[in-house]
RNA sequence: GCCGACGUAGCUCAAUUGGCAGAGCAACGGAUUUGUAAUCCGUAGGUUCGGGGUUCGAUUCCCCGCGUCGGCUCCA
């Protein structure tokens, strides 16, 4: 007799063993139906898993996670099969699920086509319709890897060689296409009938660039057609509000190949955005009791050998230049510039702390393969800032930095936040001491603000821990801008000190700190955040004036001055258009606010606003509109 | 950097086996005076990414370069 507990605390009892399949059917038929694997005391299994002894037992279908991830996970499988199928020479490597889909990494003598990838799919449709049982098999070590090896796949055997000699081998059989893996899988191909293969890729065997690249197919995978559809019209609509895209439909910034890949020209109205986003950053600043800096963008090359960042990272700094036999560098960092600054004067233990702040534009060398419209560049401004202050200071400076960082990520319309915080690694400069106490006061910090957070044991740089930021936007995607990190390194290496009390010489603690990351990286997280429709403080234009036929044009003219000797970004529109054409226009501009002007607002010294939802509100006095505008936007 | 795909007017895209490089939108000129998402007519617009090669002839085929796009961490 075996007791089969279910999750809602029911118990079954069987007379003799059974599996997961059977406890499926025992309890219902709609259940037997879309089971697709199972849980044995907490283990995902398959389906066809016999049960021996009394446990607590799922049933895992499509509704869960954990049976999506099978789905895709099984669909990977089915890709190669279908592969093998189709190119016998293929060697099959690995096809793990992963968000939204799945990808299998093959070795193949030529590349990919998308005829192929057709052909790939459409064997893949047939496989499903063939139903296949998909069932487990075990197999010790040596007749795996001698298994694999006599099929050619060279890959998988490579992989088994490296298991660790206790684990179990499994293997999965359906038809005559035999994989390598842990499982589990759907029972049958016939499970998996709502795919799609969206692209192939090079990718390297074990992620190492010293290895052969493989090519790896990517796929997605649904429970049904229906939610695949839902997902591809969701890549569409992602696609819709991509950055590149929006930055030159609504005129906001270029690249260009004439001048070089990844550097960013801001048009005027991308620029409008910008210096809103700079003006802001500033006022908070100040409040905030920093001081703002500007510091060379070239300087001589011997500064970042003396702070460490020619050693670690010469490969993504530009070349140096000669300049009166000198080597120059244009500048990856701004800290030894701040740190040049400091050491201007003696420091008093009483000058601390000294919070200095610069928009300070970096050039870095990134691979030409990396570049992506404003997220990966070559020449970006960080909002850089580097705190110094004595040990006792450390933890109200950090809380410091964070109640800033989430003012401002906040005033940007972000809520969500979620931190990491990264532990001293195994190579690290400082003692144990200070690492102690600054770790502690970054956690301290966070557990004060009560923020959900993940700690990164020994994933802090080699000169300080660090807290990262991270936020979240409309669509999901988590985006990594701030981030505050301690630095007992360059103290050590520029030699930077103060008079302490007792008039000996002491280390002052440098904090550094961003909390937008990269204006140019931070501005295109906004665009693809607000999918184009910037909140009305931040809009390139705020609002136009659109006339309904000439007799209006000096009023539309005369409202759009009178808003603008407010401070407001507004245009008028007095083009002989109908009315229609121009709200067309400028709502596909993404404009807030349209304010329409007839002859009846015309005489009654009004205007009619329409936001760009398209509703409408009536005729309002120009005065009480501007009140509001000027409302909204001054909140930050 | 590596793998693959792509590069034609400002934008989105056409162009048969290699045979005069086109359309829509945008721009410009004119007409129109319009009440909440496209008024009509006309004009102009090209080193087909750059360089080289094959050919009587190259947007098309080949080579090199540049750029763009998708990837290159996530346990078989």
């Amino acid at each position: 007799m075996i007791q089969v507990t279910l999750p809602d605390g029911s118990v079954k009892s069987f007379a003799g063993p059974v599996t997961l399949g059977g406890v499926a059917a025992a309890i219902g038929q709609g259940l037997a139906r879309a089971a697709l694997a199972g849980t044995v005391d907490g283990q995902l299994v398959d389906l066809d898993h016999p049960l021996e002894a009394d446990a607590l037992v799922t049933i895992v279908t499509a509704n869960s996670e954990a049976g999506l991830k099978i789905i895709r996970h099984s669909t990977s499988h089915l890709m190669a099969q279908a592969v093998k199928e189709l190119f016998p020479t293929v060697q099959v490597t690995i096809g793990p699920a992963v968000d939204n889909g799945f990808y299998y990494d093959f070795a193949f003598e030529r590349p990919f086509t998308p005829d192929d990838l057709a052909a790939i799919e459409a064997r893949m449709q047939e496989i499903s319709l063939r139903a296949l049982p998909v069932q487990r098999e075990r197999m010790d070590r040596a007749e795996a890897i001698a298994f694999f090896q006599a099929q050619g796949e060279f890959f998988k055997a490579e992989i088994i060689a490296d298991l660790p000699a206790d684990q179990a081998i499994s293997l999965y059989r359906q038809g005559t296409f035999v994989d390598l893996c842990r499982g589990p899988h759907v029972p049958n191909t016939s499970c998996l009938k709502a795919f799609k293969l969206l692209s192939v890729a090079g990718a390297y065997w074990r992620g190492d660039a010293r290895n052969r690249q493989l090519q790896r197919v990517y796929g997605t995978a649904w429970p049904d057609k229906k939610a695949l559809d839902a997902y591809l019209r969701q890549l569409e609509e992602a696609e819709k509000r991509d950055h590149r895209r929006l930055g030159r439909e609504l005129d906001l910034f270029s690249l260009h190949e004439e001048a070089g890949g990844g550097l960013v020209f801001w048009h005027p109205m991308g620029a409008r955005v910008r210096q809103v986003i700079e003006t802001y950053w500033k006022k908070v600043h100040v409040e905030a009791g920093y001081e703002l800096l500007f510091t060379p963008h070239i300087a001589n090359l011997d500064l970042w050998r003396t702070s460490g960042h020619l050693d670690f990272y010469q490969d993504s700094m530009f070349s140096p230049m000669m300049v009166d036999e000198q080597p120059y560098q244009i500048r990856p960092m701004n800290c030894p510039f701040h740190i040049l600054i400091y050491n201007t004067h003696l420091h008093s233990h009483r000058d601390f702390p000294l919070r200095w702040a610069e928009l300070g534009t970096v050039y870095r060398y990134e691979m030409s393969g990396v570049l992506h419209g404003l997220f990966r560049v070559r020449g970006f401004t960080q909002d850089d800032a580097h705190v110094f202050c004595r040990e006792d200071q450390i933890e109200a400076e950090i809380l410091g930095i964070l109640d800033l960082t989430l003012a401002t990520l906040k005033a940007f319309g972000f809520s969500q936040f979620e931190v990491n915080l990264s532990t001293r690694p195994t190579k690290s400069v400082g003692s144990d001491a200070i690492w102690e106490k600054a770790t502690a006061a970054l956690k301290q910090a966070i557990v004060l603000r009560e923020l959900p957070f993940v700690e990164d044991v020994g994933g802090g740089a080699f000169y300080g821990p660090k807290i990262d930021v991270k936020i979240t936007d409309t669509i999901g995607r988590k985006w990594q801008c701030s981030t505050i990190q301690l630095d007992f390194n360059l103290p050590e290496r520029f030699d930077i000190y103060y008079i302490g009390e007792n008039g000996g010489r002491k280390r002052p603690i440098m904090i550094h700190r961003a909390l937008l990351g990269s204006l140019e990286r931070f501005f295109g997280i906004l665009i693809e955040h607000y999918a184009g429709y910037f909140p009305v403080w931040l809009a390139p234009v705020q609002a136009v004036v659109l006339t309904i036929t000439d007799d209006q044009n000096d009023w539309a003219v005369t409202v759009r001055d009178r808003l603008r000797a407010r401070g407001l970004r507004v245009e008028a529109d007095t083009r002989s258009q109908k009315v229609g054409y121009k709200i067309r226009e400028h709502t596909l501009k993404k404009v807030p606010w349209l304010l329409i002007v007839g002859d009846q607002e015309k005489r009654e010294g009004a205007v009619s606003p329409r936001d760009c939802s398209g509703k409408t509100y009536g005729t309002v006095p120009v005065e009480q509109f501007m009140d509001r505008l000027l409302e909204e936007t001054n909140q930050h």
